[in-house]
DNA sequence: CTGAAAGCGCTTACAG
DNA sequence: CTGAAAGCGCTTACAG
C-alpha cells in the first residue's frame, strides 16, 4: 500500500526532481542520530510534552553535535504565525524614537518575539506602506509608535492583524492604543514657569491638529486660566517638533515683538531649536527667557545649559506598548498603565527677568 | 493510481484530521478564481515566464478581488530564503546610530528586502546573541553596522551567513567591511585647530582599543607632528564615546592643570558633554576653549554654540552597507566607494587664546 | 506556454 | 509516551 513511498532511501542524495538543495541540520537529522522521529524530536524541543529522561538527552545531543536550529520559515507556515511583531515609527533616526524603539526592543525579545521596525516619515502614505508591508510578511501584530494615520484606516487595519498603536486614545477589537497625560505635563511645566514669576509665557507647538500638540496646547491654556492669566493668542507660534520650528519660532516671536519672559515648547527638539535661535539673538537662557520642553530626551541632560523638561520615559513608554502587544497576542485584554509625566528641572529655567 | 488522493473535493471544510485553520487568501483560492493552475498564477505573480495577456489579467483581477498576499512563510520555506537582512547596532537610541539605521532600511527596501533590527549595546556577549537570533530566524545575510565582536568570531560566523560590516577592515569571503577614513578625518580637524594658531590641543578619546579610537588618535598625533609640535601624553584622555565621558575627561583635564587651548573629540557626543563640563567650569567656548567633534551629527549644527565636526554622513555609510549586501547577496563582489569625510566649521572653534 | 506533483522543514491530530 | 502521516502555502523541475 505504501510502495511508492521509498523515503528510507537516502532520497534527495542525487537531485531527484524536486527543489534546490539545503545545505542546513533539519530536524529529521538531528531526530534520527537520537534514534527517535522527528514528532517526538520536536515535541521535545517545544517541550509540548514529557518524554523520559534519556530521550530528551539523546535529542539535546544531537542538537548540539550538529548545532541545529529550527527553520524559522518551516516553524512560521506550519504554526501561522511569525512570532515578528511590525513596528512603525517616524523615524528611527530621531532621538525620541529610538528610545522608544528601543524600549520595545528589549521587552518583545524577551516575550519571544522580534521586532521588524519600519519608519513613516510623517507621512500617511508613507505608513499605509508600511502596514502593507508588514502585513504582506505575516507580522504577528502591529506596533505603531504615534502616527499620522487617521482613526478610521487604522481601525480597519486592526480587523486584519492585532494593533497597538500609542499616542492616541481609540478604541477597537484587537486594537489597544494607550496615551500620556499631555494635558497635565503641560500643566506641570507651566506651573513651574509661574511660580518661578513668569506672566508672558510663549508657547512653541507642533504640526497643526497633531494629537500631542492639542493636549499640550489644552494644558497650557488651562494652566493660564487657572493662574488668572489671559489667553493671548499672539504668543502661541507653530512648530514642527524639531528644532527648525522651534528657531523658526523664536524669531517669529522676537520680530513681532511680543514680550515674553519664559517659552514652553511642545517638544525637547523645538526647545533645541529655540535655544540656538535665543543665543543667535543674543538672549541669555535663563537670564533673559526659560525655557521648557517636553520628553526629557536623554540629551536635555548634556544641553547647554541643561534643559529643564517634562518628563516621560519614552523607553517606558515603548516597554509598555509591547508588553500591551503580548498580552493581547496571548488573548488578553492588555490592562497597561503608564508611568505618570514628572517634571525635571535643570538650569534653563529660572525666575522671571521683568 | 492517485486513488487515495480526493484533493478535488473541498479537502479541509470540515477539519479532516491535518492542522488548524487558516483564515487567509492563498494562492491556489486566487488561481481557481482565473480558472488556472496554481504554478501558473505563481509564475505571474513572479513575473517567472510570460504568459498570454488574457492569463495574466485574470490573475490580477482575482488578486486584487480577493485582496492576495503571498505567504512570506511559505515563499520562505520553498525558496530557501526570506528576503530579510539581520541589522546589528549598538543602541538604536544613540544618533548615530539611528541615522545609519535609516540609511540601511531605505536602501534595504528599494532593494526588496526587509531589515530586521537588533542592539548588542556595546557587549560582545550581547552581539553573539544577536547573531544567533538573527541567524535562527533564517535572515539572508547580517550587517554589523559598527560592533566590539572580534574578528576571528565575525569571520566564523561569515561561513554560515553573508555579512558586512562597517568600521573596520577585514576580509573573508561572504564578508565585506568597510571603513571610515578615521586618519584623515582627525588630520583634518586637526588642520583646522592648528590653523587657528592652536599649539596645545587636547584629544578625548574612546574605549580603549576601540578600532575607530584609534585611527583618529593616530591622525591626530600624525598632525602634530607634521606642524612639528611635540605629542604630550598628558593631553590625551579616555572617554567612553558618550557625554559623560566628554564630561570626565574635561574634569579630568583641568583639574590637572594641564594647559590646552583646544580639545578634539573623538566623537560628536563626547563634544557635547565636553560642551557642558566647560560650561559648568566658566569656560566659553570658543573664546577660551575650541572644541571639534567627530561625526556631524544632525544635532550637532543645533548645539549652543553649533559644533564644527568631522562629517561622515552617517546615514550615507548606512546606504553603502546595503547596497554591499545586496550586492553580495546577487552573488557579485561588492565594489563600494565611501563618501569622503569633510571638515564642517561652525561656531565652537575660534583663533587660539594665549 | 501550462499543469500535476514533489518538496521546502516543521507541527500536531490521530492512532496506537 | 511515541510514530506515521497530513498539512501549512508556496515554487519549480519535469513533462507535455
Amino acid at each position: 500500500m505504501k510502495k511508492a513511498r521509498v523515503k528510507a532511501v537516502p532520497a534527495r542524495t542525487r537531485g531527484k526532481r524536486g527543489p534546490r538543495p539545503r545545505n542546513s541540520v533539519t530536524l529529521k537529522m538531528v531526530a534520527r542520530e537520537a534514534g527517535v522521529s522527528a514528532s517526538t524530536a520536536s515535541r521535545i524541543i517545544n517541550r509540548t510534552v514529557n518524554v523520559s529522561e534519556e530521550l530528551r538527552l539523546a535529542v539535546e545531543a544531537a542538537i548540539a553535535k550538529f548545532g541545529f536550529r529550527p527553520n524559522a520559515a518551516a516553524r512560521g507556515l506550519a504554526l501561522g504565525k511569525t512570532e515578528t511583531i511590525g513596528v512603525i515609527s517616524q523615524a528611527m533616526a530621531s532621538p525620541f524614537y529610538g528610545e522608544g524603539l528601543r524600549g520595545i526592543e528589549s521587552r518583545l525579545l524577551r516575550g519571544g518575539y522580534a521586532p521588524l521596525f519600519m519608519s513613516g516619515n510623517w507621512q500617511e502614505k508613507e505608513e499605509v506602506r508600511c502596514m502593507e508591508e508588514l502585513i504582506t510578511r505575516g507580522v504577528d501584530g502591529i506596533i505603531m509608535f504615534t502616527g499620522c494615520m487617521n482613526d478610521v484606516a487604522l481601525k480597519a487595519y486592526a480587523r486584519k492583524v492585532p494593533i497597538v498603536v500609542t499616542g492616541r486614545t481609540l478604541r477597537a477589537r484587537r486594537l489597544v492604543s494607550m496615551q500620556v497625560d499631555d494635558q497635565y505635563g503641560a500643566m506641570l511645566a507651566m506651573r513651574h514657569l509661574l511660580d518661578l514669576g513668569h506672566r508672558r509665557i510663549a508657547f512653541v507647538t507642533g504640526f497643526e491638529n497633531h494629537p500631542d500638540a492639542n493636549e499640550r496646547l489644552v494644558g497650557y491654556r488651562n494652566a493660564l486660566a487657572a493662574a488668572g492669566i489671559p489667553y493671548d493668542p499672539r504668543l502661541v507660534v507653530a512648530g514642527d517638533f524639531h528644532e527648525e520650528g522651534g528657531m523658526q519660532a523664536v524669531y517669529q516671536l522676537m520680530d513681532s515683538n511680543i514680550g515674553f519672559t519664559a517659552m514652553f515648547c511642545v517638544n525637547d527638539e523645538t526647545a533645541y531649536g529655540a535655544g540656538l535661535a535665543l543665543f543667535r539673538k543674543g538672549m541669555r537662557v535663563p537670564e533673559d527667557i526659560s525655557v521648557v520642553g517636553f520628553d526629557d530626551l536623554p540629551a536635555s541632560t548634556y544641553r547647554v545649559p541643561p534643559l529643564t523638561s517634562v518628563r516621560q520615559s519614552v523607553q517606558q513608554l515603548g516597554e509598555c506598548a509591547a508588553e500591551a502587544m503580548l498580552q493581547l497576542l496571548a488573548g488578553r485584554r492588555p490592562l497597561i498603565v503608564l508611568p505618570p509625566v514628572e517634571l525635571v528641572v535643570r538650569e534653563s529655567t529660572g525666575r522671571a527677568a521683568g
